[in-house]
RNA sequence: GGGCGCUUAGCUCAGCUGGUUAGAGCAUCUCGUUUACACCGAGGGGGUCGGGGGUUCGAAUCCCUCAGCGCCCACCA
């Protein structure tokens, strides 16, 4: 018997959370036909057609809200629909170590809270403290997994940090290598001072300041030695908001169609202070229109000056310019900085470069102008633009072939409007930096034989040197003395000179995303399922993760079996507060998980991330709507008591066909319509519709109108005034009517059971069951 | 600057390829109901569908344009 009074959402969840749980219906082997747990062996030779589902991992560093949980809503949704279709199902939940968002959040909420400091501290101590940190952290998310109801396989939840996943990703690491789609290089990075390592482009974020910008001189030389007409001005003027960097320029650039300074292309400038003789080349994407439109080029430390030298050199292979880096990573002045300067901090030394400048009239005038500071997200730190020497990964072939993908449909992108903005990213996809200067992650399978060291000699130019034996010399990336790629220290190997030799292992680790992006194949690959479960049947990510992850799985899948990681990508939109903003701890918009399950429930929670809401689109979640949603949930229940009681179970008729009454016929007619249409719309990812049309249709449809006439044959009739029984209602006329709604608000408790499962599966234990029906809604025919 | 999207009732949103008087929930007001449910039902008020222009027999829907908002990307030194 359903329960008197209002539907207790807080007892049925837990109960039924446990009979899911204790009979071990997540698993894939689990099949109902024969209803028990198979082996994996048997599993994968059974009939059934096999569905899977990898969740992305959440980061795994503080409890989530009810915005970073919605996605697992979505997942459940699609993972439950597919067993009532008689799929053998594996949804493989995991967990992240978010390497330098981890890492920071570590720093910050641990260690800095107790006084204390990485650098204090070993690598090894460090790793282990992090690592209880993590699996802390790991039990509070899987519990939050299971209490919205994500019916995930959790024998098989999976750390990124598993033995098992760190043995493939520094496989593949190995074979790019060999490939040579990975290789070591100078260049320019975001280079984030405090957490003393490079970051990359999506994980910096803008911010507009109050800054000065100062106007200097550079005196022009007249070329006369090239045939040349002689410039009609001995100086121009460039703005910089960077002078310190000026040491560093090796150009000047004007935009070709700039008629202030056609005469001057060609010709060249000296950099005041130091005297060094410098190009005036012409670039397109100098504005006319800023400053004085000249603009200084200083490739080693400006990311757009670096791309100008770039397409310069491209295009003038006779006249390249190069880079002098000026600034270490210790933000001192070095390399061809005036004597004065050198190993000073170069905010310490600005004001001074500017007198210097003021006394041999080099120097025009400042103004005060907004600017936009780029910042590391993480650490809050102005990015500093240098010359490092980094792991890169060649991406050609590989993004071709994910773009193909989409192209031809063997991945669809839901909704199919983010397909512009995956290939928007794409088409503009750089060679990308994958070590990062950090101690938690997977470190670099990089063997170097002596001790090496990042060097700017006097010329400005970045080099690394290698020490063997005493010797120093330049590292050569293609020396195998120099440097190894492979799992093993080669101390470990059977050749006696390597056995001797000191080898050095890289000190960086490799970019998040460069693991996550494996980690379709490399979950598979631990359980040995991918015989079974590969491709994936569909991929559910936020949208604001297109770019960084799905793209990046579906390169390395491709790298790896030339292959689709996933069918189908599925994007959920972002949960916004109540006041339309992103929901986010710092913006303090956030609800609590365990506030709003206990007030309204879970079902009422995930009804909210449904109902009306479009694939990649953002919605709001209020309290009104949890309150709404609560309200339906009590409606199904009271209406599922009401048919239910006083119900003759001897006169069941699990199929209700020869109907004598209209109103029968009317409402089998109704429930045949709404499930044709809700099968359509979950089919289509149209969630916000399937449960749009179910709300409606089951409250106001067959509760306020179809439930209301049926009374007529199941009620007996009372005197309004002495509450005596006029008429009882017909003995057939009841019968059927009750097998009518019977059998009706078990097709709506089945339709629903995606979305709400807990309240459906509780209601689904009091039915009279027929042939086909499993004691589990989980897996009855849908 | 480029790309994508949004703007419909006080609030949150539907309205799918143009076709009767533009819909729902919440909120509000009126009435009813205690033999499923006050976490209920019936009904009402409330909209020149962001502004302007165009195509059409007909536009919230298609096109142009302007304005505002959001997200992503980006080269204002």
């Amino acid at each position: 018997m359903l329960k008197e009074g209002p539907y207790n959402p807080i007892e049925s969840e837990k109960a039924m959370l446990n009979f899911w749980l204790d009979n071990k219906f997540y698993k894939p082997e689990f099949d109902p036909s024969v209803d028990k747990v198979k082996t994996t062996e048997e599993m994968k030779s059974d009939i059934r057609e096999a569905w899977a589902l990898i969740c992305p991992p959440p980061n795994a560093y503080a409890r989530p809200h009810i915005g970073n949980i919605s996605g697992y809503a979505y997942q459940d949704a699609m993972a439950r629909y597919a067993r009532m279709q008689g799929k053998k199902v594996l949804v493989m939940p995991g967990k992240d170590h978010a390497g330098l968002e981890g890492e920071g959040v570590f720093v910050r909420e641990v260690l800095e809270k107790q006084g204390r400091n990485k650098f204090e501290m070993k690598r090894e101590d460090f790793y282990k403290e992090m690592m209880e940190f993590f699996l802390k952290n790991i039990d509070i998310a899987a519990k939050d997994e299971r209490e919205i109801g994500l019916s995930a396989d959790f024998d098989r939840d999976t750390f990124t940090l598993d033995p098992n996943i760190v043995e493939t990703v520094l496989n593949t690491f190995v074979e790019m290598y060999k490939d040579g789609r990975i290789y070591k290089g100078v260049r320019i990075v975001n280079w984030d001072p405090k957490a003393r390592t490079a970051v990359a482009d999506n994980q910096c974020l803008r911010e507009e300041r109050d800054g000065k910008i100062y106007y200097i001189k550079y005196l022009v030389k007249d070329d006369s030695t090239n045939n040349q007409e002689p410039a009609t001005r001995n100086y121009v003027t460039v703005a910089t908001t960077r002078p310190e960097t000026m040491f560093g320029d090796t150009a000047v650039a004007v935009n070709p169609k700039d008629p202030r300074y056609t005469d001057l292309v060609g010709k060249t400038v000296i950099i005041p202070l130091i005297n060094i003789e410098i190009p005036i080349i012409t670039n397109p994407k100098v504005l006319t229109d800023f400053g004085t439109g000249v603009l200084k080029i200083t490739p080693a430390h400006a990311q757009d000056d670096y791309q100008i030298m770039q397409e310069w050199n491209a295009a003038n292979p006779d006249k390249k310019i190069g880079y002098r880096n000026v600034v270490s990573q210790e933000l001192k002045l070095v390399g061809t900085v005036p004597t004065k300067f050198k190993g000073r901090k170069y905010k310490e030394a600005l004001p001074e470069i500017i007198e210097d400048l003021k006394t041999i009239g080099q120097f025009d005038h400042e103004e005060i102008i907004k600017q936009n500071i780029l910042i590391t997200e993480r650490t809050k730190a102005v990015v500093e633009p240098l010359m490092s020497s980094q792991w890169y990964l060649k991406y050609d072939g590989l993004k071709e072939a994910a773009i193909e993908m989409v192209k031809e449909g063997s991945v669809q992108i839901h909704p199919d409007n983010m397909v512009q903005k995956f290939n928007h990213w794409m088409d503009n996809l750089r060679d990308w930096a994958i070590s990062r200067s950090l101690w938690w992650g997977y470190r670099l399978p990089v063997w170097y034989g002596g001790k090496v060291t990042e060097e700017i000699n006097e010329e400005g130019q970045v080099t690394e040197y290698i020490e063997i034996d005493g010797n120093k010399e330049v590292l050569d990336y293609s020396n195998p003395d120099h440097l190894k790629v492979q799992k093993e220290n080669p101390t470990q190997s059977e050749n006696s000179k390597l056995k001797t030799q000191n080898w050095y292992q890289d000190e960086n680790v490799l970019d998040t995303w460069f693991s996550s992006g494996q980690w379709v194949y490399a979950t598979l690959t631990k359980y040995d399922l991918m015989d079974t479960f590969f491709p994936t049947t569909v991929l559910v990510s936020a949208s604001d993760i297109l770019e960084n992850w799905d793209s990046r799985m579906m390169m390395f899948t491709y790298f790896k079996d030339k292959k689709e990681p996933f069918k189908n990508l599925f994007l959920t939109g972002i949960v916004l507060g109540k006041d339309g903003q992103k929901m986010s701890k710092s913006k303090g918009n956030v609800l609590d998980v365990d506030q709003i399950r206990n007030e309204y429930g879970s079902d009422a929670l995930r009804m909210a991330y449904f109902y009306q809401n479009s694939a990649g689109g953002s919605y709001v979640i209020s309290p009104d709507k949890l309150k709404n949603f609560k309200q339906f949930n009590n409606k199904l229940w009271n209406a599922a008591k009401f048919v239910l009681q006083d119900f003759d179970t001897t006169t069941y008729n699990p199929q209700p066909t020869t109907l004598k009454l209209d109103l029968s016929k009317q409402i089998i007619e109704h429930i045949t319509s709404v499930k044709e249409k809700v099968t359509k719309n979950i089919d289509n990812y149209e969630f916000g519709y399937a449960t749009e049309t179910l709300y409606d249709e089951f409250w106001h449809k067959f509760c306020d109108e179809l439930i209301e006439l049926s009374k007529k044959h199941t009620n007996s009739v009372r005197n309004k005034e002495t509450n005596e029984i006029i008429s009882e209602p017909n003995i057939d006329e009841k019968n059927e009517m009750k097998n009518v709604l019977i059998y009706t608000i078990k097709e709506y408790t089945k339709m629903l059971h995606p979305f709400i499962p807990f309240i459906t599966e509780t209601i689904w234990q009091e039915m009279p069951k027929r042939e086909g029906d499993f004691r589990s809604l989980m897996y009855t025919k849908w």
